[in-house]
DNA sequence: GATATATACTTGAGCAGTCAAGTATTCTTT
DNA sequence: AAAGAATACTTGACTGCTCAAGTATATATC
């Protein structure tokens, strides 16, 4: 029987505790996934309200290929659709519809509902130091 | 543009950080994946150093089908093996193997390494408090 | 003691993603 | 201006799950 680290500890409570949460997203997200909520959502947040795939890959930690799949089926629903062409012909930029914003903006609302219940017995400092924990691991896993 | 509130952002983060997290470890596992390393884990931990398939599925966070399915090629390599059968001729009990607790041993080192680096940064506290609330939002999930 | 209900799985179909290899366009070098 | 390298995708084959439905055993009810 070994003896298993803290911070060993610490990794294995938070992908269990991810793993439950993001299928308990799953479930209560209206007919939509969990990603395509995000890529809504980036969208949204999009300056331009464009972004291309390679861009959403990034930011909802996807491959290029995922994101092609995953839009595939929301293009199709008409939550999102193309983007004006860009100067560069390889790129293909998405924008969401009218219907997709809606949408986010839905989902938006019940995520908020269900993360302050969640997290309803922390402070506002407990969460800004779990951001800043957070913040540091990403920046240590993505620079390789 | 919505704005999104910080309860929120501290999920998404989450999700983002744990999607890369796996993602590096099932890269740098040699051989074999997290859940296969997780379940090898938990078959150690177990005072018996055995566990049924729906106490497993339960530990690791995945359905029991899930478990038959990561469980079916974790037999045919040799990392476990049939527990003894017990009374109840429905649970298949399953320990690991002597090969299997030494594949274990061997990453638990691995990921030792690699999550002690990740979290360098941080402090005894910050980890306690960051495990506080992971239980605490666990507990909440897991409640319906 | 038979019948219903629950538990511990397994199996088929399907979904969400990966990786490797391909295509189309653009940039860089000579 | 041509050749090679890089970028932004897409596609085929596969993995790792899920869910719904099935099977086998066990428990409770009448």
């Amino acid at each position: 029987m070994q003896n298993i680290p803290s911070c060993v500890k610490f990794f294995l409570k938070m992908a269990k505790t991810q793993t439950m949460l993001s299928s308990k997203f799953d479930r209560s997200l209206g007919g939509i996934g969990f990603t395509e909520f995000l890529i809504l959502l980036h969208l949204d947040q999009a300056p331009s309200g464009q972004l291309s795939r390679i861009e959403l890959a990034e930011k909802v930690g996807l491959t290029a290929s995922g994101v092609t799949r995953v839009l595939l089926p929301m293009k199709k629903v008409g939550l999102i659709k193309d983007g004006p062409s860009s100067t560069d012909a390889r790129v293909r930029p998405v924008m969401a519809s009218k219907s997709g914003r809606e949408k986010m903006v839905d989902e938006l609302k019940r995520l908020q509902f269900m993360t302050d219940e969640l997290l309803s017995s922390c402070t506002k400092s407990d969460i800004e130091n779990m951001m800043g924990v957070l913040r540091d691991i990403g920046g240590r896993v993505a620079t390789q």
